[in-house]
DNA sequence: CTGTATCCTGACCGATACTG
DNA sequence: CAGTATCGGTCAGGATACAG
């Protein structure tokens, strides 16, 4: 069951390469700690600033707005200021940023698929580690 | 355009909630630094640590052992000593390891696909905020 | 060859206080 | 309401030296 068949893509070859910065630093955005929480909670619809520090549990206001800051330099939510008082700020997902929610799920299902087996196999590594 | 009709996974509604924690680690590994590297290397067939250390280029070897173990303990890789001297260590895929390739791929293509739009939007983030 | 151990630097990020 | 500014603790991770 050789596995070389397996297709690499042409931009992955090496950390340090030029071609693979952007690639390298989209997998840094999903991977960290906030970006898929906002994302998600955007995928339900608009949200101001405060509904989203709400309902995404444990977020601190500071890495909310960089994080939010983050996502609107990459083009994948909107950022609409409305001058009132007091200010309104709407926060959206851009047809980019919804794009990304595809690619995310199946991750993230894959995640939910197997997380038994990674539980197991976890736990089976942690015994046989018990040699200490 | 609103995308309230886009299905959330039912165990992400909290970064703290138990039923997510795995799904969370799981995004962690992945969006680590040097995990994908691994696994794409790795989904070209087996291969011993020092080749690794070649093929991926600017990891440390404290990285290299680190991740590969972490991988190790999800059940990602398998780790097969000869006991020979020098000795020689083959990592190799798991079947659960090249599943994880197929949601992997889909997001790098993704990013692939749209990185220049976002290197575009950026660049116009970056114009805007001239302004300091 | 394949690691482990130690030190050290910088980044991340939470808490808190302050502003328009 | 929607941020910005600052401080400080924690920790990832690189460099280096050493071991089996």
């Amino acid at each position: 069951m050789s596995p070389s068949h397996i297709e690499l893509p042409k931009d992955m070859p090496s950390p340090e390469s030029e071609g693979c910065r952007v690639t390298r630093e989209i997998l840094d955005r999903v991977g960290d700690k906030w970006s898929l929480y906002i994302i998600a909670t955007l995928a339900n619809g608009t949200r101001r600033f405060n509904e989203l520090k709400r309902e995404i549990d444990g977020i601190s206001q500071r890495m909310l707005t960089l994080t939010l800051r983050g996502l609107e330099r990459d083009g994948l939510i909107t950022r609409t200021i409305y001058p009132t008082i007091p200010p309104r700020v709407d926060y959206e997902l851009t047809a980019l940023g919804m794009t990304l929610w595809g690619p995310v799920m199946s991750l993230v299902k894959w995640a939910d698929a197997n997380k038994l087996a990674i539980s197991a196999a976890r736990a089976h590594f942690d015994t046989k580690s018990e040699t200490t």
